[in-house]
DNA sequence: TCTCACATGTAACTAGTTACATGATTGC
DNA sequence: GCAATCATGTAACTAGTTACATGTGAGA
C-alpha cells in the first residue's frame, strides 16, 4: 500500500541517498510551497518504506549526536516510483477555505469582509513576485538544461512554473473579489 | 473552538434552517468542488456546535423515517460566523501530489508521464468549460442582482469565478507540460 | 424486484498536526 | 547565556475517510 509522502521520499531518494532529517530538510525550498513534511512523519514512513523493500539503510557512526542513517531507495522502490509517476491521479477532495467564505459573503458587512479580500490579494501578488523572481533566476541561467525534461534544473523550473500560474490566480481572483465588493 | 466545517454549516444555516442532512445535501452544487462533506461529519458536528450555543433544533416528527432535526442558527452563532468571516485565514498548507510528480518527472520514462500529464491536462480543461458554462448562465440572467454582493446570487458567481480561475490555471500549466515533455 | 431518496447515527481507520524527549556543537 | 543546527524518535490529538447499522416509501 503506497501513501503520497512515500512516494515523495522514494522521489528524493531517486536522486541521492539522504537521512530521515535530510529529507525533511529538503522539503523546504520552492516545492514546500505545494508539499510540506514534519520529520515526526517522516521517520514512521521510512520505517515503512524499509518493510516493504522500497528503501534500505546504512548505519553511519557519529560521536555527540545521534547515529546518520542514510537511506537509498531499492530498485523495487524506483519500480513503485515509476509506476506512480505514470499511475492516473486518484482524484484529492479540494478544500479551500476561501471559497466558503465568498460563498457567505452576505452574511456579513460588506466592509469587514473587504478587509479580508484586501489582504489576500495583497498576500498573493507578493507571493506571486516571489515565484516570478525564481522564474526569472532560471530563464537567465545559460545552457539549455531548462529544456531537457530529463534534468533536476527542467523539474525545479516546472514547479515554479505552477506556482506562477496558481499565485496569479489567486491574485486575479482576490482582485475581482475586492473589486465588486468596492461596488 | 470554531472549525471550517462548523463555520461552513453556520453560513447555510444563516440563510435557512435545515437538518443534518439537507445540509450534506447542501454541499453539492459548484461549492462541492471546493468544499466536501460526509453526513458522518455533519451530524457530530451539528452537536457540537450545539453544545456551544451556536444552533439549536426542533424535532419534526415523521412515520416511516426518523424524526427530522430541524437546525437554525443563533445569534451567537451569527456573530461567531461574522467574526470568521472576517478573520485572517490561518496559513493551511497546500498538498499538490501533481506539483510532487512534476518534481520527479525525471526519476520515469518522459513517454509514460506524458500519458498521465495528457490526461489531466484534457480533465482540467473538461472542467474549465463546465465552469466556463455555468458563467454564462449566471451573466445571461436578467437583472443586477448579480452584482449585488448581499445576495446569494453573488456569493455563487464569486464561487464559479474562482472556479473559471482555477481549472484555467490548471489547464494551461498541464499544457505546458506536455508541450515540454512532447519538445 | 431492485435501487434510490429519505433520515439518523456510530465505529474503525488514515494522514496529518503539535508537543514531548534527549543531547552535543556552533555562532551571536 | 541563548538560540539554532544537527539527529533521532514517540505520544496524543484533529479532521477527515470508509464502512457499519437501521428502516420506509416511491418509482423503474
Amino acid at each position: 500500500m503506497s501513501t503520497t509522502l512515500g512516494m515523495a521520499l522514494l522521489g528524493f531518494l531517486a536522486r541521492e541517498d539522504l537521512t530521515g532529517y535530510d529529507l525533511s530538510r529538503s522539503m523546504k525550498g520552492p516545492i514546500s510551497h505545494f508539499w510540506q513534511v514534519r520529520h515526526s512523519q517522516v521517520y514512521p514512513e521510512l520505517a515503512r518504506l524499509e518493510q516493504e523493500g522500497m528503501v534500505e539503510h546504512l548505519v553511519v557512526p557519529q560521536t555527540g549526536k545521534p547515529d546518520r542513517k542514510v537511506f537509498s531507495i531499492t530498485p523495487k522502490g524506483r519500480d513503485a516510483l515509476g509506476a506512480w509517476l505514470q499511475s492516473p491521479l486518484e482524484p484529492v477532495p479540494i478544500r479551500s477555505e476561501p471559497s466558503l467564505r465568498a460563498y457567505c459573503v452576505a452574511q456579513t458587512e460588506p466592509q469587514g469582509a473587504l478587509a479580508f479580500f484586501r489582504g489576500e490579494a495583497r498576500r498573493h501578488r507578493d507571493t506571486l513576485k516571489t515565484f516570478e523572481g525564481y522564474q526569472a533566476e532560471l530563464e537567465a541561467l545559460p545552457g539549455t538544461e531548462l529544456r531537457d525534461v530529463r534534468s533536476e534544473a527542467f523539474a525545479h523550473y516546472a514547479v515554479v512554473m505552477r506556482g506562477v500560474a496558481f499565485e496569479r490566480a489567486q491574485a486575479e481572483w482576490y482582485d475581482w473579489m475586492v473589486a465588486h465588493l468596492e461596488g
